[in-house]
DNA sequence: AATGAATGAGGATTCATTCAT
DNA sequence: AATGAATGAATCCTCATTCAT
């Protein structure tokens, strides 16, 4: 049955650079593998694009499976995107390793390293999520909650690898310091992909890896005057 | 003839309610008129979905003029989007005013209440900028490139404010300086969107200025050891 | 711009018969009269295929205006659908003439006559009208509750058509009279769309004519009885 | 792998309350028990929307079996509509009881009566039915045909019986009046079924019954005139 | 006897845009 | 300066159906 890859031929124009990639021909395709491959193409093109730019035809001619079977995977694009979030946050954790030893400071230089490469390695995870939290249209896309939820735990997370470096914060410096240090990463993630190579991410970080133990140690000062009082 | 005050009363239906249309009826409408209600429609739908979400019929919807007068004002939909950067830009770069006194800290305090203040007014500029600026789109749109030329535009002046703050800074230390500030507000910004009224964003924006200032002190500092060595 | 009817040519297979019949070729065609065709083409295809079986591809198909242009003059195919009802029920109610002068039975027939000609002549409102009637979907459309409404009217005006032949009937009585006639109108109607030519409508409506006003009768006789016990 | 669990859940939601799935787990399911239940999710559904609005997947959501299973059991739509058909008139005859003693009068009451109940009790086969009768589309389904085929069928068994309380009437005076008869029952199906409570059933179907009972008569007379003449 | 996965065709609707007036 | 009408391409999603297991 090739005329079914003849007919849509046309269809791909300036996609058709990965069409018919992997299909297992007609039949008893594993659907873990689909799912995959629909997953690869979907975040390839949410994290360039956001989502009302997903269109599902554009992931069609990335993944080489028809629309309906992308529905066949997932209830609709909103799912489908969602599952995008889901499992790049995934991977997105698992780079991660808390340092257990040294200064603060090099503890924190060392997230510092980490987080440039987490970014750089996969920026996918972090573009869409942004693109996703800064959208505010009147009916919510699950795929923007789920990015919100996902982030939040990381922040909580994150909070707890912090209060082991520099014991002795309330839960609201905590707060306050984790959603400066996330907010500095984001920012600069942001510098990072309009600046290109004329920013150096690395650099960058530790600079704001310093401040924000020199805020936690400020916080702290405070605190014991507070209390000294 | 009942049928032709029927027929198409739907079209803007679910906006009606909104802006009710100021045409001044039978006479000449004054373009600069109808030019500032399209973008203000269009300001505000492209802050909330961005530039792909942006249609040219929710704009029609919510200015109340048809699509092709939309036409007779701006050329395509990339223009429009161009022109809301534009105009946004403007009304933004009004709101602020560098401080001349006060110690280095002091101003930069200063400026970090101003940024908070100008996000806080008019959150549009800034929400739709970050959403162009991420996106990868293949064909890059005019709009974008907009906010990209206006971005750095202010991110020079705001170099130059900076340089009579802490002279004796390179025009490199400047550019990293002035990266990190602008990353922390953007940052900041979203953590802002995101976390709403738990975030206080005066606050952070405060202790993020005092990093920016710290930063530049260590700069000035190494750069003084460097020349002594 | 040719290349346009050309380029769907391959749309239309089993429907192109109709296609590209009065288009003032690209600009300015008349809207009341591209309403006018649209409705038409869906009036015919509703009343053959019912609700759901109208497709908006099939009534371009017919009316050779583009989907988009129909999209134009109609909200959606419900609003359509709901027109249709609309226009049909005008011109099936201009076919009726009360009579005014004969006995009650002679009146009767003369309407029974009128219907059968109404039935025969444009069957289309009834056919499409009674499928409606006969769905159940858990969304009501806009059309079927518009053939309800105008259905409900024509009950009450023949109600008072009825009256005049029949006088002294009480407000339930007419109401079950007229059910009860409008009731064997439309099953006789199905009756001759089932059985075609084997079906002779104006002597069965005939007879029910007959039965309805013996019924009334009946009514009268048995009010007469009640009040003078 | 706690996603193979989310993933597909989506895809009976709407209905997951309905029918807890019965099916036998892990043993050999009984063919005739998955028939039965996607023969009852079919009726339910067809007979609120009709042949085009009863989709595979509506059934397949209401029965909790997969679209492949129900091609199993059925070879394609048409196929599993006229298999409704068949079941429900089954269903519907097994309730008939033609009465053997009383006056005509008093025995097509009897029928009215029963008409009533029947109808009241399972509407899917008329309704449904009815929906059938009245499409008129070019490829005829085979579900409209065998509604045609046993309505046919009713009518014939409905004549004998009518045959047996006036004896005398002719072929063609027995089609006509059972046609008749038939409409008047349609009919008021239908006003029942726009009326709901406000329609009283049996009562019109009586006084109908006495419609046809007395054009019985009239027949009779007149073919003793025509013969004595 | 049953089902997970797939698939091409078609569903309704919206898109950005144009053009005659 | 403005707009009613139109339009082809694209949108998301559902359709009936098939096939290997």
């Amino acid at each position: 049955m090739y005329r079914s890859i003849q007919s849509q031929e046309w269809k791909d124009d300036a996609v058709a650079d990965d069409e018919a990639k992997v299909k297992t021909r007609r039949g008893r395709a594993d659907g873990e593998i689909s799912r995959g491959r629909i997953l690869d193409a979907a975040t390839e093109i949410a994290a360039e694009r956001g989502y009302e730019g997903t269109s599902i035809s554009a992931v069609r001619a990335k993944c080489g499976l028809p629309s309906s079977s992308i529905y066949w995977h997932f209830k609709d694009k909103d799912a489908l995107l969602a599952a995008v979030i889901e499992r790049s946050f995934t991977t997105w954790l698992s780079a991660w390793e808390l340092p257990d030893e040294g200064s603060p400071i090099e503890r924190a230089e060392s997230l510092a390293v980490q987080t440039a490469k987490a970014v750089l390695d996969s920026p996918d995870f972090l573009r869409l999520g942004l693109m996703l939290a800064l959208e505010r249209r009147p009916v919510e896309p699950q795929a923007r909650a789920r990015f919100l939820e996902v982030r939040d735990e990381a922040q909580r997370l994150f909070g707890e690898g912090l209060l082991s470096m520099v014991p002795g914060l309330s839960q609201a410096q905590l707060r306050e310091l984790t959603t400066y240090a996330l907010a500095g990463s984001d920012g600069l993630f942001i510098a990072k992909e309009i600046g290109g190579d004329s920013v150096d991410l690395v650099a960058l970080l530790t600079v704001h890896a310093r401040a924000v133990i020199d805020h936690a140690a400020r916080m702290l000062a405070e605190g014991a005057e507070d209390s000294a009082s």
